[in-house]
DNA sequence: ATGCCGGGCGAAGCCCGA
């Protein structure tokens, strides 16, 4: 068995402490992080690896920023999306994990926001899905186990938010953006968590204002798409709001699956 | 219509996020 998780942290430096005391109870074998919000050479890498994880980091100075922790084994496979440009930001990270004789390639991926809707940040979200789509075709050929997890910034259903009308035109939400992921999904994914919870308003994300949390409005927004070699293999995925509940913490929680082997 | 909150940067107030 492997449980994978995905978290987008908001800056890992900020919140060591939360994501320390998560994974030592929640106890990942692998995590997928986002928005890490520091250098590859500013990651608090001895405190992970004192818990037992290898680590493939993939920074930049402020913002964004992924990485992947596994206890089990790893190489890194690239550090960028295929067909990037020159000083493309740090949104995506791919491994291939040795776990209890079997391989498992995993990707932590950060897709940019798109909003405002109407400035030309939403195209480059369109694109950046269509290119991860080309990636993600040539990956189900290798006919392996391949977790592409992460903060998708795409909410995919009116099922997946608490006010689906005052976010039709958001770019989380627009019919395109839903239309691209379905692109994406319909490669031949499973998203784990939808295979196995069918129920409305289940939410990775809450924003810090106006007392979303509170009110339980948020979005689902992180996911972990499974190629169907791992779908076969799926037994349980769950949100876990734990680590939203306690001081300081990051506006995402973690989305996790487990894999048997 | 806008800010609400919160991190980074850098030392005040702006940029960015979702």
């Amino acid at each position: 068995m492997i449980r994978i998780a995905s978290w987008n942290v908001n800056s890992v430096r900020s919140r060591i402490g939360l994501v320390l005391d998560w994974l030592r109870e929640a106890k990942p074998d692998v995590a997928l992080f986002q928005e890490i919000k520091c250098q590859t050479e500013g990651f608090p890498r001895l405190e992970f690896e004192d818990l037992g994880y290898n680590l493939a980091i993939v920074g930049q100075k402020s913002y964004n920023g992924v990485a992947i922790l596994s206890r089990h084994p790893m190489t890194v496979e690239t550090e960028r999306l295929p067909g990037f440009v020159e000083d493309e930001p740090a949104r995506y990270v791919e491994a291939l994990v040795q776990a209890e004789g079997n391989v498992v390639r995993v990707a932590s991926i950060y897709l940019p926001n798109g909003n405002p809707a109407d400035s030309d940040k939403y195209p480059y979200k369109l694109a950046w899905l269509e290119r991860l789509r080309g990636h993600a075709q040539s990956l189900l050929a290798l006919e392996e186990p391949l977790v592409l997890g992460g903060d998708y910034n795409v909410c995919p259903t009116d099922d997946d938010v608490y006010d689906p009308v005052g976010w039709r035109d958001d770019a989380l939400c627009r019919p395109e953006t839903r239309a691209a992921f379905r692109r994406l999904v319909n490669l031949g994914f499973t998203d784990a968590f939808r295979a196995l919870h069918s129920e409305p308003r289940r939410y990775t994300f809450w924003d810090y204002q106006a007392g979303r949390w509170q009110k339980d409005q948020g979005l689902r927004i992180d996911h972990l798409l499974l190629s169907p070699q791992a779908a076969d293999r799926l037994t349980a995925a769950e949100i876990d709001k734990t680590p939203r509940h306690k001081d300081k913490p990051s506006d995402h929680t973690p989305v996790w699956c487990e894999l048997e082997l």
